[in-house]
DNA sequence: GTATAATATGCGTATATGCGCATATGCGGA
DNA sequence: TCCGCATATGCGCATATACGCATATTATAC
């Protein structure tokens, strides 16, 4: 229980969960929208993938990270109090707005070109 | 949003959230029922206070902590997720089973006799 | 196979956190 | 007012964590 706590008391992890509210990423997206370093980016996405709050695949020679399906339906009130929450962080916005752009530079081969 | 995580990412810090699912208690009272220092209980107390999880009133010379109400509204389903999952912590039925044998003991002079 | 790109990880450093010990502070009773 | 108990807090130490840099690993394309 503390494990998933320590995951979540992380403001860059925050951001990362609030970014995947809107479907998965790879690590250089991540990087990419929060301006932070590859190896922070994949430690951070390593450690909340070690709490089950994310799962992984690879596709080609990136790393795809997602909320955890299991993660929802186990923790179910948690997720939906995080849920709620991590949209009003102060970032948020700006965040999200990266995550378009950086959608629209397309910089990995995008898997989900078609939305 | 990442001061709240990190109170809660403590294992002494959630045993004393549950034990304080019964009732307030005095430092002495969490002390005993969890075999910890006096000042490792009172910091981890002043933490959880300070996070804006509890609350504290003087009772001469003892100082009682319990759930603050507007943390329970405010944060509901973060609430009724730890009000579940607090009493599946491993060490809830021994640490419970303290509370009462330290209740009957009456350690402080008991504020609330009569139950 | 070789080169290149994306990701993961080892290592060192700075900072944060938990804890014990000692001490300060607050409160009540003699 | 002085003493004793409950609680808070300063200090030092051990450990954990976040970060950057460099390097290893894995996958693709040539």
């Amino acid at each position: 229980m503390t494990e998933l706590f320590k995951a979540l008391s992380e403001e860059s992890r925050l951001r990362i969960l609030s970014l995947l509210l809107n479907g998965e990423l790879c690590v250089c997206e991540i990087e990419a929208c929060l301006h932070m370093s590859q190896s922070n980016a994949s430690r951070h996405l390593a450690a909340l993938k070690k709490s089950g709050i994310l799962t992984s695949f690879k596709q080609a020679q990136w790393t795809y990270y997602q909320i955890d399906g299991r993660f929802m339906s186990e923790h179910a009130e948690l997720w939906s109090y995080l849920e709620k929450r991590l949209r009003l962080l102060p970032t948020y916005q700006a965040d999200t707005q990266e995550r378009q752009e950086c959608k629209a530079r397309d910089l990995c081969g995008s898997i989900t070109p078609y939305y």
